[in-house]
DNA sequence: ATTGCACACGTTATAGCATAACGCAATTGA
DNA sequence: TCAATTGCGTTATGCTATAACGTGTGCAAT
């Protein structure tokens, strides 16, 4: 999917996201979009349903957040499942990708004659830091 | 973990999940108990939390749902990661375990790491005779 | 026996997440 | 020009989950 030019609603929600510390919620980001104008959560899901299409945003399932792609650009994200450490102390989220794990999930799938559309990979813990 | 004798709300909520064909709502039970008596959320939520502690009931971050244990006494509980492959047609859900997957996860963690403490691995799409 | 504690339960209220449905305006392309 | 598409704003609504309070019961320590 490539990332067409992106209007104004999307560009402020994207930016909001990008210099996040960690993932946000839709109300999180209405609440700091505010003072742009933005009045109704629609605005925000709007924006972002398009991001998540454009592949520029990843929604993490298991905490209803949102967070912008840390692998821009990658082309892991058109062959490739996208999984995730979320730490539960401090927010902070790692994305990452593994083909060998890819790999065995497809062979399962296959197996199955499932058509998978959509796979979520979530590992929610302690970072180093916040483990210490 | 053990499973201890459930209470008179923990056996009506598993009993619905039991029977259910697939996951379903906690606000489904609630319905599906009024019946019984059940008047709250609250009521399906504790029995829940218990269910899911006992390890007998399984949540379906993706879709905000419960399911019941597959594999009951299954021991790959205890020390593997489960899986999920849910058809967004029928609802079905077929819950699996893959060392390998597994295996290839906790590495990336212990690389980083980051101390995992509940991992989500949920595949949707279409089961085989509802691509057909 | 009395006290204290843990636990399940019931109820009301509230918080948090997401979408339906309407209408309007700008853009595009036939 | 006309129709179709897309984005946008607004109001209302629905779905998911928890906070906070109080009750009753069983059980162990004193
Ligand atoms: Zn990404
Ligand atoms: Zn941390
Ligand atoms: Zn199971
Ligand atoms: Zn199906």
């Amino acid at each position: 999917m490539t990332t067409p030019q992106l209007t104004k609603n999307q560009s402020l929600v994207f930016d909001v996201l990008e210099k996040a510390e960690g993932p946000l919620s839709a109300y999180t980001i209405l609440d700091k979009l505010r003072d742009h104008g933005f009045r109704a959560p629609l605005q925000v899901y709007r924006a972002l349903e398009k991001l998540l299409e454009y592949g520029v945003v990843h929604r993490l399932e298991s905490i209803n957040s949102f967070v912008a792609c840390a692998h821009p650009g990658d082309d892991c994200h058109s062959h490739g499942i996208v999984a995730f450490a979320i730490c539960e102390s401090c927010g902070q989220v790692m994305e990452f990708h593994d083909h060998e794990v890819d790999h065995r999930l497809m062979e399962w799938v296959r197996g199955q004659k499932f058509k998978p559309e959509k796979t979520t990979i979530e590992i929610r813990g302690l970072c180093e830091a916040c483990a210490a």
